[in-house]
DNA sequence: ACGGTAAGTCTACAACCGTATACATAGGAG
DNA sequence: CTCCTATGTATACGGTTGTAGACTTACCGT
């Protein structure tokens, strides 16, 4: 935000954190620098360590941030596969530009460091988001294969950029994904 | 290689590649230094640069040599999903220590230029690769889903770390998985 | 034996990184 | 109004990065 804001710690705390989710994601842990994030956020560079210790402080905070507040899907255990891949191709269009956890995820899990910050995250948000609506995979490991299947999409169509799945019609996509939501959530 | 190498470009030109094989699967593009490749490979950094022209040019024959010459799966159509299945946990087993295209893929595809070269790759080689053996998925999408999963298991399990992956029944696993192969290679 | 060339190294540079320290100022409390 | 503190900036530093250019040396053909 370019135009002068007031005074105003809280503003400008979740003004830096606000562009850290939109960095982090775009271009990952290790691609985008503290300089980059204060200035879309309007800030001096050394004010993120001031609210946040540092660079990985702020990256924790955003995977908290991230994770939560999401989308939730329907709780109807009757349409719940249909649901999630239903919203995973609309999410993933081609022309769409969602800033998804998942995205999050995929650009920043080659720090290790980050790697570990976001397991925690996912496993206390993410996994135990598919618990709460299909509790009968808990002890299964098919929650984790749900959010395997999610991501490895995601990945696929909007980081590699896959042709093939650009060119594939997306009704007959998401009826495949949906037939695989069905074995991981039956 | 410690030991002196006698002045051999093709055996060094190896040395170098191999290095870079391993170190970008483990570590990511943007995850290790030329110094470091170089290093690893018993040579100083610059020979990097004098053999691939620069970073990105070792970079994409590594992913140009990963890609090739691997693991070929039999093209046995009964067997298909079975055998991936089983390759698949046996290769991201806690212990093992396998430098697989797909960690490659996830451990690089947050930098553009990469993920670019990648998708390159991975159209050319690997999904080339799923045509040949389940003919029936072109055209369709189900090919680069394969790998969507793959690639999608192989990042829980062993870039992040899911501690459900983990503690997962491997034969549960392996047949859950076998269920989603059949589902894409009908 | 010996020179030429391929093979390899050394040094250096400009750019960038995260962040510590010192400084400036707005704005409310008294 | 005045001062004190929270809010924000400027500068700088040590480290690392990719790579360009000049330099050295081993080896092979003659």
């Amino acid at each position: 935000m370019a135009t002068a804001r007031r005074r105003d710690a809280a503003a400008t705390r979740a003004a830096i954190l606000q562009a850290g989710i939109d960095a982090f994601t775009r271009h990952g842990f290790d691609g985008i620098g503290v300089r980059e994030i204060a200035q879309a956020a309007g800030v001096s560079a050394m004010l993120v360590n001031r609210y946040f210790g540092n660079k990985e402080g702020l990256f924790a905070e955003v995977v908290e941030v991230s994770m939560t507040d999401r989308t939730v899907l329907t709780g109807d255990p009757a349409t719940l596969a249909r649901d999630i891949a239903a919203a995973l191709v609309r999410r993933t269009a081609p022309d769409a530009d969602d800033l998804s956890p998942f995205l999050l995820m995929l650009r920043s899990a080659s720090n290790q460091r980050a790697a570990e910050i976001l397991r925690a995250g996912i496993e206390k948000h993410v996994e135990a988001h598919v618990y709460d609506v299909a509790p009968q995979t808990r002890g299964t490991g098919r929650a984790a294969l749900v959010l395997s299947v999610i991501a490895g999409f995601w990945l696929q169509r909007k980081v590699i950029g896959s042709t093939a799945l650009e060119a594939a019609d997306e009704e007959e996509l998401a009826g495949t994904l949906r037939r695989l939501f069905e074995v991981l959530l039956p």
